[in-house]
DNA sequence: GATCCGATGCAATAGATTTGCATGAATATT
DNA sequence: AATATTCATGCAAATCTATTGCATCGGATC
């Protein structure tokens, strides 16, 4: 089953998701990558999504308008991670999700995912603060990245029921 | 490649993954499954472990001592997962990994997850507070679960360059 | 023009998990 | 006792996701 994307309206939802302000040609260049039309392609379906997408709808939304290799698409991917453009999130499903990386204009922020019917959505960075003080002074290794997942029961399925 | 299954000692590491203290048979008796030796290999093993595992790993642990099919470890683990048993940890790499389900021996706490050598370790419940009164307070679904992911770069990797 | 290189396509492969179907043991029903 | 039901398990095949090997092609370089 497919992840709907974003169904589940809430004030808390982060309207940094998508992004009007990033300009992806420049950031390609800035990461000293060709600003091909497929990576173009691939930076617009994230940026100009409002939740985290697979790689095969990433792909699909693509298809609709230019042709394009699934395999393109994952190797621009992991491209795009590597560098720090995009950001890979694990939801629990088996598909990697991609999601715009933290930028001047994006701040890092949890995601949460219903169980019943496993919609994504970006919460806003400030509905939860994590505090990693304890953490920074005791852990001996390097902290990169702190990842919060939110799971529970979406606003959708609590009163609907839900899709399926 | 595989995660070399906690290869980083650290104060931080929780010593309560491990668990000594869990009955596995009444475990599964309370949540009404049959405590058959297959279901009770695998408590055994996620539970006598320190970290989480995944389904291959503990697949080839039984194996060294029993004979016991692949596809039953998926179902059982599939069945504890569901009833609270075992909770389920997603790393980030394409396996899924296996851990005791928060009870009254074991805490949640967060994983931390080395990007260059692929470490897992269970940090100490109390080395990163989340505070969710905002979360709480305002999101409109519920919360079930709240799931925290560090990554970085191992001690071991730091200094000795790590594995591989 | 010859050569090199990076981006892409296509086919095949790999890895993880799931599904379909059969069996056999235990339990319940007639 | 015979029959039916249930459930755990095994085995083979299928599915889903991602990766790898190899060919091509256009642009830059020599
Ligand atoms: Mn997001
Ligand atoms: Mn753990
Ligand atoms: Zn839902
Ligand atoms: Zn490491």
């Amino acid at each position: 089953m497919a992840a709907g994307p974003c169904t589940v309206a809430n004030n808390l939802y982060c309207d940094q998701a998508m992004c009007e302000q990033c300009n992806y040609a420049r950031l390609l260049k800035n990461a000293d990558l060709e600003a091909t039309a497929n990576r173009l392609h691939v930076m617009e379906v994230v940026g100009g999504n409002n939740c985290p997408l697979t790689a095969a709808e990433i792909f699909h939304t693509i298809s609709r308008t230019q042709p394009i290799n699934q395999v393109t698409v994952y190797r621009i991917l992991e491209l795009l991670v590597e560098q720090n453009l995009l950001e890979r999130i694990t939801i629990g499903g088996r598909a990697a999700h991609y999601g715009m990386a933290p930028n001047e204009h994006h701040a890092p922020h949890p995601h949460f995912i219903c169980t019943r019917c496993a919609a994504i959505d970006c919460l806003s960075p400030e509905c939860l603060s994590v505090d990693m003080e304890n953490l920074r002074k005791t852990f001996s290794g390097e902290v990169e990245r702190v990842e919060v997942r939110v799971e529970g029961i979406c606003r959708n399925c609590l009163k609907g029921g839900g899709k399926k």
